[in-house]
DNA sequence: GGTACGGTTAATACGTTGTTAATAATGCGT
DNA sequence: ACGCATTATTAACAACGTATTAACCGTACC
């Protein structure tokens, strides 16, 4: 992960911009991807992302908006760093951007340098990426999720169940932030958008059926962390 | 710790600019320390940087400039976020600023809004949670403080103890100011965002508490200061 | 129109946290 | 050495957060 031959996600629509700007940043040493469209990019994050060091995402894209690419990508990794290219005008957008991760913004126009800076910092914070691909997602203990399918499979006793959507999302989910702790509230947002008392209680009537499907394998251990959130306890390796 | 609350270090030699901006500031709600040179700043970082949640610093001032006191500030603490305030024109000052930390810059002229934002967004880094996990696992001693996870290890006997939010926030706190006098006062008004006498005897249950996890290393110690506050003692190394 | 399903709300029991209180110990000035 | 203020420690408590089970309700599909 050498800062200056980083792999950069630029997903922009606009074609003499998105030029020149990639021609700088390849010119600066850093590999470029770039997507001219939501649909493209969503390809590169559905198959790609885990290439990526940073990604950069315009907002304002045909079909798919910036945002929303933003939701898919902290869906796979929690940690990639997020750079928003904003317009000028757009403060509320820009409040939700930063609002929904660590992620940052930069407004347009920006010189490359600027932009350059900002890549580089954000590269700096992240250059020791906490426990991330270390562990394969999918294996949890004795137990295996295969998210595509919704199925979670107790491997011992070759038993399967197939999970809900939203099952399957938490547990996918906390199973990407294993053994770190996972803030309710960022649970909300993530999966169900919004956070009010009644998506609280939800969430709890969740994590109560998975800790019972879990149950088989007694290292597994949804930990609550009063008032904070969760910290789903996996063991290594 | 209350975002809303923060208190910041205001470093800003331009009179009729810093007065506006620190009168915007407070009207958003953040309690703001104003120093209007860098002899006043140096004070201010020596005696009382665990005050603030945040440091804004100009980098061109009469006598210390803003990089020797960021290099200061850097000296007592290692996480507090440095915001530079630059001149358009300074590129290179821009890069020696944003290379030496973790930090940021921001060009004049700025919009207070934008100020605003960063700063949101420094502090959220900064909280507990998202913290930077570069430094996340602090040694004390023969224990290890892992603030992101909330846990207390002792090395020698791998037990871990997990904490409570407050008890983190303290101790976290503490450990940063270690071997440091810590004014009760400034405990506090940081963890808590006021100082009475009945939130004085919390402080005082939970130091208590803190003493009894980390008994196992007596070279440990957290000394009351008698009527000043306490100075967390920790070896070198 | 019934029924199976997923998700939300409700009801209720339980656990944890931070604060307060009670009490002992310590420090400090006179 | 005495008295007052500050701090230490432990226990008790109320407020709040969480767990679990069951009831509810809309939707989709026969």
């Amino acid at each position: 992960m050498n800062t200056t031959s980083a792999h950069l996600l630029y997903v922009e629509d606009d074609e003499s911009l998105s030029f020149v700007t990639r021609d700088q940043l390849e010119h600066y040493g850093f590999t470029v991807t770039h997507c001219p469209d939501g649909h493209s990019a969503e390809d590169a994050i559905s198959n790609q992302l885990a290439r990526f060091d940073c990604c950069l995402l315009d907002i304002m894209l045909p079909g798919v908006d910036g945002f929303e690419l933003a939701q898919q990508i902290r869906a796979k990794d929690e940690h990639i760093p997020i750079l928003f290219l904003t317009a000028k005008s757009m403060k509320e957008d820009r409040l939700k951007g930063l609002r929904t991760g660590g992620d940052d913004y930069i407004t347009k126009p920006f010189s490359v340098e600027e932009l350059i800076l900002r890549i580089e910092v954000f590269l700096k914070r992240n250059r020791i990426r906490p426990a991330t691909p270390a562990f394969d997602p999918q294996l949890l203990g004795q137990y295996q999720l295969k998210l595509e399918e919704q199925m979670l499979h107790h491997l011992p006793s070759e038993e399967g169940r197939r999970l809900t959507q939203r099952e399957a999302e938490l547990l996918h989910l906390l199973s990407q932030n294993r053994n770190q702790i996972l803030e309710r509230g960022i649970i909300l947002e993530r999966l169900w958008g919004k956070n009010d008392y009644f998506l609280g209680r939800s969430l709890d009537v969740f994590i109560s059926r998975l800790r019972k499907y879990l149950q088989k394998d007694e290292r597994l251990n949804i930990e609550n962390i009063h008032g904070v959130g969760f910290s789903f306890q996996v063991p290594e390796g």
